[in-house]
DNA sequence: AAAGATTGAGTCCTCAATCTTC
DNA sequence: GAAGATTGAGGACTCAATCTTT
């Protein structure tokens, strides 16, 4: 471990930090302010920029970043609150399609200008080509990581 | 919703994709390797930097951006795993100091060779001056929020 | 057989309560 | 009484297995 690289595990550890502190202090605000999770906003945003205003399961799972699985149960919980609503695709049975209630679109709105109104307090100091240059160097970053380089020898360790 | 603001939300979803891809990337790389996951590189890495090498639980619990109740747990795994061990603190006989192991300090090295190949290989393409600057946009985000202004008036939704 | 979705078992996190020591 | 740490209860995610439809 001696030398510690100074570089790119550094930036990493930014990385990590950053996400912590900032997911915890929007998750906090939306808290404080009655609203639902980080999360909820997340997966009722994807749904309302969707094509349709709906998404299958899968494709939901996809965009927020979170196993099928998990989804189907995230969905049984917004459901419950009457955000979305599961309706069966007429094109495939085996489907569903989710789509946002009218109350959905509500909390969704009231969330979006709570979230905005966070960033823009925060970022104060940021310029608008700041915020753009760092969006574009976290999206090259996930593309890069995206066509991984499958890697060399695999250790002895398990623990 | 509707004007759908670009800048700083876009950014923030960039931001919060770029962390699910890359971690699940790195913790992938780590597992195919039969090493531990990413949280332990983690804790380990924050004890073997530390002053003495040694650090309390509620000291490690920040550091890591964790609960000090979840860090109580995390440490259960990993003393059990034999690569960290719980010490009597002299000074204060309420704490405990944590401390990495001959096996810990081992596969924190193994590890670390392991993460410094894969972020040199998914950044390639990047200059030594692209990734210091994206470390700091990242410090300095999180800093932004770390005093987060405390906020308007609460809404009314509750989920 | 493969894909969409769900259910069961296991893991790990968070909040509140507790125990010991300062 | 407050701080360091742990334990109990509940929520939420992952992997593997299952069920239905393609």
């Amino acid at each position: 471990v001696s030398p510690l690289e100074p570089d790119q595990l550094d930036a990493w550890r930014a990385f990590l930090n950053a996400h912590a502190h900032v997911t915890r202090a929007i998750g906090s605000d939306l808290t404080a302010a009655g609203l639902p999770d980080l999360g909820w906003y997340d997966l009722l945003w994807t749904l309302y920029r969707a094509p349709e205003r709906r998404l299958r399961v899968n494709e939901l799972a996809r965009e927020v970043v979170l196993s099928p699985t998990a989804m189907s149960r995230f969905v049984d919980r917004v459901e419950a609150a009457g955000y979305v609503r599961r309706e069966p695709d007429p094109a495939d049975r085996r489907a569903h399609r989710i789509t946002v209630t009218e109350r959905g679109t509500h909390v969704l709105t009231v969330s979006h200008r709570r979230m905005v109104a966070a960033f823009a307090g925060a970022l104060a100091g940021w310029t608008e080509e700041e915020v753009v240059a760092l969006a574009e160097q976290l999206d090259r970053l996930r593309a890069d990581f995206a066509r991984a380089p499958e890697p060399p020898d695999p250790q002895e360790i398990r623990p």
